[in-house]
DNA sequence: AAGTGTGAACCTCTTCACAGCA
DNA sequence: TGCTGTGAAGAGGTTCACACTT
């Protein structure tokens, strides 16, 4: 169960959403097929990424939807739950707080800094805003472990260095400055100009 | 130089962003393990895309940064511009046509839709917003090729199906809800849950 | 008959290792 | 000598094909 493929991680994260729905909807058992379809995925990537996780399912019933729901909340959570920082309060910042905190998750974030001076100590969507100064310091005092890169792209090197030796363990890039990996600390990029150009070219007729 | 690997596309797309840094800079030419300092990976991996795309660099001197960029343009710009329609004009729609907006590029947004009577026939950031209902009208006349999603989770397989329809070829799905794809039409997901969920796990301590 | 579980083949992407050139 | 260009090996991820179970 140690060290689960990326991608694998990744699916894991979209099996669950969608099993959550279909308890909600009163089932309680689901063939790797059904699970495929929810994700339009093929049914044998279903049962791979179960038995990567050290699942099984039964012959007759296929799988038990809360069992692997709780299966992978132990996988991907933690007991207490994760702390986020989002640092940088622009449109992007405000939206992604709006987003995260109105779905349910073990997830939740603690805090937002930013340098105007108009953001500080206002409250976003419950999320308090500190000033970028303060970063240090609150990160260490509530055990924040992930921060959410939204400032302008100048500053980032600067913001991932301070992040890390505040103890973030995890850092979500938003911004196009790509960023370089550190020592202990997972970085995953998310460009959205990197993924519009991506779909440009496919759209592109060719010759 | 037909139908490039993905992981290239979108390493080209950071290239040109990086390689326009440096032109502003009055560099001219560049070696590769220069490029690979600026995207943080390894000068083969740079050496391997130029290759790819059909590019050649001189000896001595490196890469022309100008003929690189050009070329990147040939390969994911339309000679035209491609034009973008995002649908779904809440606080994450807002943020992404804010943040593209102030970018330069040959991508360029449109139109929005919304259903909210508030919304309809408002400007934001210059791009104007129309009702749900024109969507296929207003695609066509404007001749727009691809979408970005940003409505709530319920309606997106719709949303998905009409844009086909109207003759949209690639789809952004900003959107947790996963969508199939669609004769014809190019399909990438950006789902912000899963991404953070994956560095959740990757920084959860492990036994 | 209709599902699960999985070794092995396959495909995609990255890196190694090195020939070639100014 | 210090770079580029690239065949070939390696790593990561997906799919095939089929044995197994009820």
């Amino acid at each position: 169960m140690r060290n689960l493929p990326e991608k694998t991680v990744e699916r894991l994260s979209q099996y669950r959403r969608s099993l959550n729905n279909q308890l909600d909807k009163g089932k309680t058992h689901i063939f790797s097929h059904e699970i495929a379809n929810l994700l339009h995925i093929t049914p044998v990537q279903v049962r791979r990424d179960i038995m990567l996780m050290g699942y099984s399912g039964t012959l007759r019933k296929g799988y038990d939807i809360r069992e692997m729901v709780d299966l992978i909340g132990k996988i991907i959570d933690t007991d207490d739950g994760q702390k986020i920082a989002v640092i940088g309060l622009g449109n992007l910042g405000k939206a992604i707080i709006h987003y995260l905190q109105e779905k349910k998750s073990k997830l939740s974030i603690a805090a937002a800094f930013d340098i105007n001076p108009e953001k500080i100590n206002n409250v976003y969507s419950s999320v308090n805003c500190y000033h970028s100064d303060q970063m240090e310091e609150i990160i260490a005092s509530f055990n924040i472990k992930i921060g959410i890169i939204t400032t302008p792209p100048e500053v980032v090197p600067e913001i991932a260095r301070r992040l890390a030796n505040a103890g973030i363990k995890g850092i979500l890039n938003f911004t196009p400055k790509p960023l370089s990996g550190q020592e202990g600390v997972y970085l995953e990029e998310y460009d959205m100009i990197t993924s519009l150009e991506k779909v440009a070219y496919f759209v592109k007729p060719r010759d």
